[in-house]
DNA sequence: CTACTATATAGGAGTTAATCTTAATTGTCA
DNA sequence: TGACAATTAAGATTAACTCCTATATAGTAG
């Protein structure tokens, strides 16, 4: 079946726009859309190539600036990990990281039930898995105390 | 105690280097050094920072380069903080991450177990966790057929 | 120990993604 | 409808790499 914006996610859309107090722009409606039909995990330029055949003045400002709004206020989620520089570590023994949302500390912790975790049956099936990772987030003690 | 290279550490890395047919440079060892005693996941522009004041005339790039290659001989690894545009999810319903190591896809499952993983009690003291996600990463169908 | 060669490095230029600045525009609400 | 605060486009700026090239150096073969 094709995709449709049902009636449903947009007013959705708009009653979390409105609480938060923003304005319900054009470009706003189609970011929003256009996101919610991408299964591909975009970065802001690829769907502002997308939104530009919508609205072709748009400008790839507008992009970034909407979609980390629209992650503030929750209707959309940040994939973890991208948009921020690369980070090395030095233990390559099996283990876990706690990261923290607000400093963005990264804290290993080494937890055996974790390392061998069971994989759904069909992900095993279809990939090939090399690797299985936890990840917490919340908040680190330091930044716990501040709140 | 403080922080000791242990030569154990040092002809690890030498041995490994040398299977790889990479020259032991001292900017290498430096590196490998400074890395090894960080506990912060540091990035490059961070660690350029600690180790220029032992070599004071390394450069980003060497840095940067360095690390790089560490991480494809595998005596570091890449952690969160890839180095890699933000990419934006529109499901926030909670679910769980394939990633192919080859071409980047990121692919969403769902999997009820392990939406409420089990967290360690050291963990759960210390911090204040909020969520929880597994992510798996391995080869897609696409790239694993390629191999 | 010396000479050779393939690698590696420094430094600077070039890219890419993200963010900021400013002036013009536009939703929202009285 | 009008006023105003929020939002936008466009271009400048910054951040984090990444590439280029001339010089230097580790490994090794003699």
């Amino acid at each position: 079946m094709p995709f449709q914006l049902t009636d449903e996610s947009l007013s959705f859309f708009i009653e979390k726009c409105k609480r938060n107090k923003l304005k319900i722009t054009p470009q706003r409606i189609v970011i929003y859309k256009e996101l919610l039909k991408s299964t591909d995990h975009p970065h802001a330029e690829a769907l502002h190539k997308r939104i530009k055949k919508i609205i072709p003045g748009i400008s790839l400002d507008t992009v970034n600036r909407t979609l980390l709004t629209f992650a503030k206020i929750g209707i959309v989620k940040n994939v973890e990990g991208y948009g921020e520089p690369r980070r090395y570590d030095p233990k390559i023994e099996k283990h876990h990281h706690f990261r923290c949302i607000e400093c963005n500390a990264i804290i290993d912790f080494e937890y055996k039930p974790y390392d061998d975790i069971i994989v759904p049956g069909d992900i095993q099936n279809r990939y090939f898995i090399l690797n299985r990772k936890v990840l917490l987030e919340g908040y680190c003690d330091k930044c716990g105390k501040k709140r």
